[in-house]
DNA sequence: GCGCCTCCGC
């Protein structure tokens, strides 16, 4: 009603204040109704040929909140002869929507009617290629980008970046980057980004101090800390992860939500949980995503009763778990050989809660079930889902088939995974240490036969240890590392102190040879004073062996040890393990 | 005028 009067109310006023009023109306308004009156206003009127209106029009009906792309399309097709501004709308809009590759048939139409774009097209062109995963699209428009000369528009370029950085093209990604005459802070943070995606989490962390270094430096923001204690937490690098905290205080962040969520994550995932809990303790509006980042601190960390206490405390504070607060208290149960409990969640989450379980829970109770030996009631489980078994809830099978020497289960869940022609030099691993376990060589030697037919190679996992703010990086049968005969050495020496303790080397495992995770704590008992807490990360699963190793060096050797692997944290000392061997 | 961005898991 309200609106019907504002848009009559126009032709009473003198043309100047009526089209005065009539665009800072249409800029101003959030309801569809109200825009559906105009737009029929401007067609009756024909001021819809107007950019003046058009295109404030246009503006609003596209972008959010109302984002309608409908009725941009029908408001587009009205202009009879539409100018770039128009197209970028379109083009936007697209960008924006789930049908990102129509954007590019947009842009080419609008260069077939010789309408020049401009870096605003150019611009969102771009990030429809990034969206749709076209690299043909991409490279075409980097080639136009150069062709008209917009090799100085760093917010282009910055696009551009994002673009190949999506595209798995880090390598392209940095060298558009390294050809930027001017960098701003949002580059660089996308360079973080980039790094961080396609794996190169070192050189990620490296940017922090390089963009503070360079010649027209940059200060970090903070998206750029939000970034960085991201690749912290992916490297375990808990040292350079309080320096950004310290960072962070410094410029007046400590008070963004994000960045407190941010730093709860990365403390706990480098295994430091009084110093999460610290944080935690200090914000004062904590939201979901701050008590799911606690819960999954403690979970991974082995502490599965404390993250189910942080989720009943959450709950008296009258705030609502969504679906990843479940998944990381289902985890917490598994890791924690939490069945009961686990069950009952998974139970509630449904029921009071009213989820729908995702793969994710599925996995995290397959996992439980697997754990304590329930691997045909996990089979069972897994076959009931509404959604399709994906290639990780059968490895997940796999692993608990292997730990209980379950032979005839693992083939079976094999055959699913050549089946989803997922499966993967791990996979095989697995089913390698089943045999090997049960004792079946000629199994093995079958299996080993057919790896080699089918080219399997298997990738050598690597484990990192941080001294002194420096990332320390170690294979399986390490060369490359500058200490390594050092290491070797202390690593013989350790090994026979180890066996005066008790322990003795595993042969169930395929892969004995020197692993680097071993490789990793050798050296951190060579680099580093007695007594000194060694901090490992792994990228693959802990195998027996070394659980056991680390174990026996944190008795022996009187040090604490913190191995992160794939799913967890072990904390070993005084020859326990904070996981009880529930992994 | 447009770009980067917090919590989960197998």
């Amino acid at each position: 009603m309200h609106s019907q009067t504002t848009i009559s109310r126009f032709p009473s006023l003198s043309t100047q204040t009526h089209f005065e009023s009539l665009i800072s109306f249409i800029k101003s308004t959030t309801k569809t109704t109200q825009l559906l009156e105009i737009h029929a206003y401007l067609l009756r009127t024909s001021l819809i040929q107007n950019t003046t209106f058009s295109v404030p029009f246009l503006n609003r009906i596209s972008l959010p909140p109302l984002q309608n792309l409908t009725y941009s399309l029908r408001t587009f097709s009205q202009i009879s002869r539409p100018i770039v501004t128009h197209y970028n709308t379109i083009i936007r809009a697209y960008a924006m929507s789930k049908y990102p590759e129509k954007g590019f048939y947009v842009y080419r139409d609008m260069m077939r009617k010789s309408k020049s774009p401009n870096s605003q097209s150019l611009s969102f062109v771009t990030k429809c290629c990034t969206k749709s995963c076209s690299v043909f699209g991409g490279l075409q428009v980097h080639a136009r980008i150069l062709r008209d000369g917009y090799c100085f528009d760093t917010l282009l370029l910055t696009t551009l970046m994002e673009f190949y950085s999506g595209g798995g093209k880090g390598d392209d990604a940095c060298k558009v980057f390294d050809e930027m005459p001017q960098r701003d802070t949002v580059a660089w943070n996308v360079l973080v980004s980039c790094y961080t995606r396609n794996g190169r989490t070192r050189d990620a962390l490296d940017v922090f101090d390089r963009m503070q270094r360079g010649e027209h430096g940059c200060d970090p923001d903070d998206v750029t800390c939000l970034l960085v204690l991201q690749a912290c937490s992916n490297m375990c690098a808990f040292e350079f992860g309080e320096r950004v905290h310290q960072y962070v205080k410094d410029h007046g962040y400590s008070h963004a939500l994000n960045i407190c969520n941010s730093l709860v994550a990365m403390y706990s995932k480098c295994g430091q949980l009084d110093k999460a809990y610290e944080v935690f303790q200090g914000i004062p509006n904590k939201d979901v995503v701050s008590w799911t980042a606690m819960i999954s601190g403690f979970a991974s960390n082995g502490r599965g009763r404390e993250a189910i206490n942080v989720f009943r405390e959450m709950q008296r504070m009258g705030i609502s778990p969504d679906e990843q607060t479940f998944t990381a208290l289902l985890s917490g149960c598994s890791h924690s050989g939490l069945l009961d409990e686990g069950r009952s969640i998974f139970d509630r989450m449904q029921r009071v809660f009213g989820l729908v379980p995702n793969i994710h829970h599925y996995g995290c109770v397959v996992d439980l079930m697997g754990r304590v030996g329930l691997v045909e009631d996990a089979y069972e489980l897994i076959i009931s889902m509404k959604c399709k078994p994906d290639a990780t809830i059968w490895r997940t099978l796999l692993g608990a088939c292997k730990v209980h020497g379950n032979l005839t289960l693992g083939e079976r869940v094999i055959e699913r995974l050549i089946e989803l022609k997922a499966q993967e030099a791990g996979d095989y691993i697995l089913l390698l240490n089943i045999y090997s376990s049960a004792g079946n060589w000629e199994k093995v030697i079958e299996l080993r036969k057919l790896m080699k037919e089918k080219g399997i190679q298997t990738t050598p996992s690597a484990s990192t240890i941080e001294l002194k703010g420096e990332i320390h990086e170690f294979k399986v049968d390490d060369t490359s590392h500058p200490r390594i005969n050092e290491v070797y050495e202390i690593l013989d020496e350790i090994e026979k102190q180890l066996k005066i303790g008790g322990y003795n080397a595993e042969i169930t495992d395929v892969r004995l040879s020197y692993h680097s995770e071993k490789l990793a704590m050798a050296f951190g008992v060579l680099a580093t004073p007695p007594g000194t807490k060694i901090r490992v990360a792994k990228d693959l699963r802990i195998c027996t062996d070394c659980h056991n190793f680390a174990k026996m060096l944190s008795a022996v050797y009187s040090r604490e040890v913190t191995i992160r692997d794939r799913t967890r944290f072990h904390h070993f000392r005084e020859g326990r393990c904070s996981c009880n061997d529930f992994w």
